[in-house]
DNA sequence: CGTATAAATGCAATTTTGTTGCAGAAAGCG
DNA sequence: CGCTTTCTGCAACAAAATTGCATTTATACG
């Protein structure tokens, strides 16, 4: 038609762009809406969303919360230091990290540090509990720096789509 | 009724923070859904959330996008220090770093570094053609540590409410 | 090059979800 | 106590999402 199609595969055309862009900034945008914009019908946008949603395109549809409103006001990171490198070891460290509730983000990473943290908490005593649960009572965990936020100058999870 | 309800204040309650916790997993979840979870009615949840939202507890409704699917699959972590504390220069490069769609995050800290980034790129040259724009560029930025992301072990914007 | 096949689209009907008006119940306050 | 405010549920309503179906468009292939 008017625009690239897409086949069998899981190439994404502009349009489908063009709806995550939308949909990145506001997942409530009626359909109707983004069908207009770029110049489909409502059903074709919902087919499209659905087949982002199946690929896994779209990981989750969620709404985001102010910390600062729910009084988890204080936002962290760690840089955390490993002792040892072996890989069950490492897989231990990233369950616990996962199940933590104040644990927001966790990413392996390469370079001075084996993994970084954005942790939220309410207080620092709650901080410094965590602490002891997570690096403390892990002995794998070789020291850990904390750099505590002041300003929350951009957060979210959008990807750039060019 | 059985809940501890609110009056004019902001206050949340137990309810508020229920709906809080469905909303922030997938908040595509039919208000009538969450009404028979915490034993109200839709119209009753469908105005606590209006109201959360009118409130800025909750801050937007977003999709979450895979990068990886969309070939942004660089995740890096820069934790920026400046050169002088000048506040209009920190003004200055708070603006320059929220602009660019490739800074997902960004947070001033205190400690050993002023400014932590997360960034994604489709390509090293992408990112080493955004620090000479942002970093370089920018004659009042120290020095800059990059860490690169291996795995996003854990990647989410949840609040933990207890 | 035309024909067969697969994919995506639009429209209209249907279903589901969200929204509003209103009367009654619960909680705070003088 | 009784008044006021705030919620609530129910039922009606509006809006949005979803589905079936015929048609158009694109790709593959003979």
């Amino acid at each position: 038609m008017t625009e690239k199609p897409k086949h069998g595969s899981a190439e994404l055309d502009r349009l489908d762009l063009k709806i995550l862009d939308v949909l990145q900034r506001d997942n409530k945008t009626p359909q109707r809406t983004i069908a207009e914009m770029i110049h489909l019908s409502a059903p074709a946008v919902q087919r499209r969303i659905k087949r982002m949603e199946e690929f896994g395109v779209i990981q989750a549809n969620v709404a985001l919360v102010d910390p600062a409103k729910v009084d988890q006001s204080i936002t962290l990171f760690v840089e955390v230091e490993m002792e040892s490198e072996r890989a069950e070891l490492y897989e231990a460290a990233k369950r616990s990290f996962s199940a933590a509730p104040e644990v927001q983000q966790c990413y392996y990473v390469t370079g001075e540090a084996d993994f970084i943290l954005i942790i939220i908490v309410r207080t620092m005593p709650d901080y410094e509990a965590l602490t002891r649960k997570l690096f403390f009572g892990n002995n794998n965990v070789k020291r850990f720096r904390t750099f505590v936020s002041m300003e929350r100058v951009k957060v979210g999870l959008s990807v750039p789509l060019e």
